[in-house]
DNA sequence: TACATTTGTTTAAACGTTTAAGCAAATATA
DNA sequence: TATATTTGCTTAAACGTTTAAACAAATGTA
């Protein structure tokens, strides 16, 4: 029952050559003639052969292994972001290692020790909301292995870096609500001590002077942004004594919690209160109204992230800089927010 | 610059004692003294000992890997799948390796490749829809190592099985249906030659002699089940010359696109047409109307994948039988079906 | 006291590769 | 022809563990 593997040196016996000349043949290597090959990989096909990776990897140091950390995979935004990583390492010859970190800092200390236990070649994270201790992210760098993040950075890490240009999404939607003829914008923001939800607020708030709007400190509040604190939020923006006439919510699913309540106290939209989402998630298309929102470029931030691992692999000193790749976010234009067509 | 990583060895050497000695101290084997394993984790914490996990694969024969294939991570069923299957696993020191096959056949038996290259202990899949050569998976069953299939499975392959009770599952729907007054009742199904999508398919079909509806073969359709599907479907049925009052989709995202077209149409959900969907999407629940849907128990079948799993390990012959643990699905009524509130 | 058992360790081989170094034969160079 | 170079392979060590076998010392048994 027990089933025997066929090993490189069943091939070597086989053809009475030794080991090392069958390993070099099935390589390629330009010291094997070529009559050697053909035979090698003949019985290697004949006898099924399979190598064994954890022997090379052992040998060569190389795990031929990529780690991948998300918060989690059930965003539309993350899991193509993940699919495309692999799409680019899979040719490679690179598999990659999944693990959610849940947004928790704990979960995510533990997911970077199994992937270097694991022996992965590289690690590419996008950091969970909680995490503001970098000293786990530290500890990739020092074992020398490259650390790329996306979307959820952190520069003090000093590493290649692929995300959007949130700073400059929210001037995008800004000046779409102006011209919606909106006057008094409200931001539903991620905590700032996240980087990219940090953009996103200066972003509003230089916008929202750049067109000489009342910046007012309770039309900007911060939150874990999941649904049930976009309606939460919304409830206190509508509370106000003066309300907003348009809200940017700075993630999707919060701007379906607010969507929900907007629609639970019969408030058209966009009319009396436009509404844009971020993320652009498949369900922001699908809702009544559908919900305007950013295209974040899930797909290229994915394959720039592989690719930028790819660029340090045959490299033997590390040396990792803060590199950032910034890609233009795209404003996708709805019914929650267009009151031009809507009219 | 070069990171020297600290073995086994170099505690040895520390204590002057055999690597062999470290081995076992770490190991906590009972033939050490107590004096030596506290000598060898002190000095193992001092030196930053990580263990060289390809190693100790390759010498075990046991790489505490388990590949998971999935068609996609991006729907909430899988991704739901996935976070118990890595949860029950990482708590006994495996880790997961996520390949999607984005149900092409052809990605799906490079996985396997992938998979099986990577020396993983256990493979727990989901197969794509287009698969029907099984010579892939026979191919991990021939390795000796074990398969576990969960929701999309195969009789035939004499393996491990968990999945909810697809059969019953539509008798809940039609049942339901018909306690909403509906009459004729259609069904926009998957490809019968799934096997989940057929069972569903005959619990239509039993269901409606049970309740002796009619049964019209204008009224069963097959298709892949994407949105566009879901559209193309509900036009062809709404052109019938006598309509359905009921439809039950076999998947929440050609749900969607059928409900997108009654909403077009300005057809009223449920009173002219009760719409009921499959796998209970988070998006069933954000639309207008909410979609009602079956939940599949994601988490309970991730759960029990990776302990079916777990029952293998340490086991030297794998004499794997078909196995199946099917949970009961459960209906969950929404707007789009329940004319009684509604009203 | 003599022998058996237990305790705590060492030795050495093994897992399946890769690769540096070596070497003989064939071919090129002068 | 003598020497240098290239070609095509072999040898042997290495990667960092685990583990079977051996063994010395300590302890127990009769």
């Amino acid at each position: 029952m027990k089933k025997k593997k066929t090993t490189i040196k069943d091939i070597a016996s086989v053809l009475n050559i030794s080991a090392a000349a069958v390993s070099k043949a099935l390589h390629n290597d330009s010291r094997i003639s070529e009559k050697t090959k053909i035979a090698v990989r003949q019985v290697a096909e004949n006898l099924q052969y399979q190598p064994n990776h954890l022997a090379s990897a052992l040998r060569s140091g190389k795990s031929h292994l990529v780690g991948v950390i998300v918060p989690r995979t059930n965003s539309n935004f993350f899991s193509s972001v993940i699919q495309n990583i692999e799409e680019v390492l899979n040719k490679k010859g690179y598999s990659i290692i999944i693990t959610q970190s849940n947004e928790s800092y704990q979960k995510e200390c533990d997911s970077i020790d199994t992937l270097l236990y694991t022996q992965v070649d590289g690690i590419i994270a996008s950091m969970a909301n909680e995490t503001v201790d970098l000293s786990a992210y530290e500890k990739i760098k020092s074992k020398g292995i490259p650390l790329i993040l996306f979307d959820r950075g952190e520069n003090d890490l000093n590493v290649d870096y692929i995300g959007i240009d949130d700073y400059n999404s929210s001037h995008l939607i800004v000046e779409h609500l102006v011209e919606n003829d909106c006057k008094r914008i409200a931001h539903i923001g991620g905590y700032k001590r996240t980087r990219i939800f940090n953009n996103r607020i200066r972003g509003y708030i230089d916008a929202l002077k750049k067109h000489h709007l009342p910046l007012d400190d309770e039309l900007l509040t911060e939150s874990g942004l999941t649904i049930e604190d976009g309606r939460e939020k919304m409830l206190e923006l509508l509370s106000l004594d003066t309300q907003p006439d348009a809200v940017y919510v700075a993630g999707d699913y919060a701007a379906l919690g607010a969507l929900q309540v907007l629609k639970e106290k019969n408030i058209r939209i966009p009319e009396d209160i436009a509404l844009v989402g971020f993320g652009n998630e498949p369900f922001t298309d699908m809702v009544t109204p559908r919900i305007s929102s950013v295209h974040q470029h899930s797909a290229e931030i994915g394959k720039q992230a592989a690719n930028t691992f790819l660029k340090y692999v045959g490299q033997d000193a590390i040396d990792q800089q803060l590199n950032k790749i910034i890609l233009n976010a795209e404003l996708i234009v709805r019914d929650s927010s267009n009151k031009k067509t809507s009219l």
